[in-house]
DNA sequence: GTCTATAACGTGATAGAC
DNA sequence: GTCTATCACGTTATAGAC
């Protein structure tokens, strides 16, 4: 049993996934190269197919892990039974928004490349049942049937909610252009996200 | 003066911008083929080259339009000198809501080739000036002075606004993938937002 | 396991006939 | 102006030496 010698982290094949991970992060499928990922990974080219046989195989592979990370960390959050609605709306809004500040790229690469081949993703993670069927969104329902927040389309609230969280993310080149911040002011704009958004979604339900 | 013969709109060159146009906003530029535009354009692909050079260039001229629709449109709407604040707000909803309800491709599209491009693809559309220097942005300063609505950033307020309208599109699929939404049931709810989105607005403003 | 060299293929672009 | 045929090149993938 000689099998502890390229366990996990720091090997060759980890390596090459983890700069998978960024190149498609940033470009997409279609725009990255195997070239480039090797190149990030600092290995040869024949390395990346020997690993992984092929672009697609490892691009699914990355595609897989960035929706578990993306969509298990908010299923965390959302389903814990010791917390309010109300807490977990902090929770969700300030966890999410640190999570994808570590990766900003995320959000328009799991859109970008959803469109483009829906079914054959999303069947492999299983996102449905995080959201729906949440303990969240049965403090929703009750909250609504107490007359604590008003009548409302729970699709709209989670529209509303994750849109406020994500769109400045998925909107920023845009809006750095249109605006003149500096990465610092943008981050500082998003940093108060944390507090408002919040305080603004309670004001929506109201 | 034989100019007339082939003018504008059903001649072979628009033909073939209307398909790029089409699959360049589904597909983006990466994984847009340049066959794929000639053959849905019903032409050859040489022809294709020989009206527009190189694929880069009837991508430029393709994206130069798009942009120039899309915050053409907005301009109008905001620069309206005869009304008021809450009107702009309502026009702008329904009427962003039903120029994306036409193309619905189009913000996903605008935001990832922005990001793989920014100061290339923006230099050539002065989006700037159309959004501050707006007469829409005058009547939000002026509507904080009068205590109308609370102190607050106009950047997050429009970041607000604007995810509020565009965030269902850019989601669609994975909203439709958790939700088990049909076309019709998503058309619906984008048709709500129409009269919610300045509701919420407003909420969150006061 | 890792490399160099090269094959196999897809795609953008052009030549040249009509 | 429009087509067919073909070139030129970049990219994915593999063969084979070490």
């Amino acid at each position: 049993m000689d099998s502890f010698k390229n366990t996990a982290d720091s090997s060759t094949e980890e390596k090459i996934k983890a700069a998978a991970r960024t190149v498609f992060h940033k470009k997409g499928f279609a725009a990255s190269r195997t070239r480039d990922i090797a190149e990030e990974a600092g290995i040869n080219l024949a390395l990346l197919n020997y690993y992984f046989r092929s672009k697609e195989k490892l691009f699914v592979l990355v595609m897989i892990e960035t929706l578990t990370e993306f969509f298990g960390s908010v299923s965390v959050i959302i389903n814990n039974p010791e917390t309010t609605f109300e807490e977990k709306i902090e929770q969700f809004a300030a966890g999410y928004i640190d999570l994808i500040f570590r990766e900003p790229d995320i959000p328009l690469f799991i859109m970008s490349e959803i469109r483009n081949n829906p079914e054959q993703l999303l069947q492999k993670v299983d996102i449905r049942n995080t959201v729906f069927n949440s303990v969240f969104m049965q403090q929703f329902t009750e909250a609504m049937q107490q007359g604590k927040i008003k009548d409302q389309n729970f699709l709209h609230f989670m529209m509303n909610f994750v849109g406020l969280i994500v769109f400045p993310f998925i909107g920023k080149p845009l809006l750095k252009a249109i605006s003149g911040l500096t990465e610092e002011q943008f981050n500082m704009l998003i940093e108060e996200r944390k507090k408002l958004i919040p305080v603004w979604i309670k004001a929506m339900m109201n």
